[in-house]
DNA sequence: GTGGTCTAGACCACC
DNA sequence: GTGGTCTAGACCACG
């Protein structure tokens, strides 16, 4: 699978596999109907608890991304590509929000501020997704 | 005392009140040789535990702002403004980076981008520090 | 494991703990990626509240000594050794300098504190490392 | 008075107090029938709050080093000289004893220890008492 | 199972 | 009065 996994990093594993869940279904890389891969083969794939594996499943089912196939998995629902995309647009957009908001509260002008983006904008436009 | 405690959030109370020290540093609400608030007077200003406060405290005095005069309480180091400044740009420019490497790796374009960061800094430039 | 606590000395206990781990690491005795044993463990078999070697953990960590992994344990961090080596050697030499220091100004002659010097090194050079 | 006080040090002024008297009364800079200053007096002096040089005369009164006239003063006893300098001795060599024993604990070999015993003989040689 | 946070309350040394 | 240490016990998120 495409799942990359920072076990380390600040951000719970499984919260990890939700996000990456929730932006290939944005993405039209996972589309409705499809199944996601068993708990224990993902478990064993990325070396990881399956504890961990399920939890983010449950969560992806509360959040009507997937839904359990009793006995045979899970799988992308038709309605989650509309739930993911605009999920994904106001996270996104709140990231910055908050940024902006911390920098400006933090005592950054806004000169400094816009100086700092643009910087970012060129060092990172490179890396994303020519 | 100027500090605002959120004790339901996600960021440790004592990691809130170390920000908020660092942060009025920086800022030069806080000077050198300025006495903090003793740990049971905030305590109960805030209707925090003691301990909390204390740990906070130490945590100031493990990162060189503040220091503990014996029996008469902490003080602000002379040199602390320098290390609260620096430490408050890198984390500043850090939340920047981190947001538009979201917004990016989330499909994001640059236009879109940079057309929200104008929108938020006008509505946000309002509200920061008139 | 191979901690001994003196729980009546003037040292506070959680840093008696991280000094013997960070001797421990400087000697080769901890190495990169061994894991410390857990809290409650190490807690029971010292019979010292958990709150206390709680503390210490985090100031090895706070140290860049360990890291912690999420829902495993605390682990050495693979540059340990060098940070520890380095502040021992810094803190034996505090030290001795300390003590010279004392002596001098306390009165003690060179030649007596030369003699003194080598009356010690021959009684204790048979109980270090044998 | 010949006090120095560091109040910021990890060492307390009252402790200061003592080891400078019983010093000054080990090199006879103060001698037996001697008044010291008084508590108010010294106070002022140093800029130390009183209750902290009244805690250092009554240590002194309790090792027998001075005594209390009735509403004249604390003064130096008669025998006072013999213990102090005992007691001078012993300590400066328990420190040396002291730091060779964790240099050496803590992983420093004889010959590293030697050398920087000459080292620092030579460099504290010239600052001491000349 | 792991560490992390918080509370309540005790005791200490220092000023 | 000040901060510093320790305990006991609770609750939480994570794996």
């Amino acid at each position: 699978m495409f799942f990359s996994i920072d076990a380390d990093g600040d951000i719970p594993i499984y919260e990890q596999l939700v996000r990456q869940v929730k932006l290939a279904v944005a993405d039209g890389i996972l589309v409705g109907g499809q199944m996601l891969p068993s708990v224990r083969q993902l478990a064993s794939e990325l070396a990881i608890n399956s504890n961990t594996i399920a939890r983010a499943y449950q969560e992806l089912q509360a959040d009507h991304v997937v839904e359990s196939l009793r006995g045979r998995g899970m799988v992308v629902r038709r309605d989650a590509v509309k739930r993911c995309t605009k999920a994904r647009n106001s996270l996104v957009a709140d990231g910055v929000r908050r940024a902006l908001a911390d920098a400006i509260s933090g005592g950054m002008s806004i000169d400094e501020l816009r100086e700092l983006f643009e910087a970012e904008l060129v060092r990172q436009s490179g890396n994303g997704k020519p």
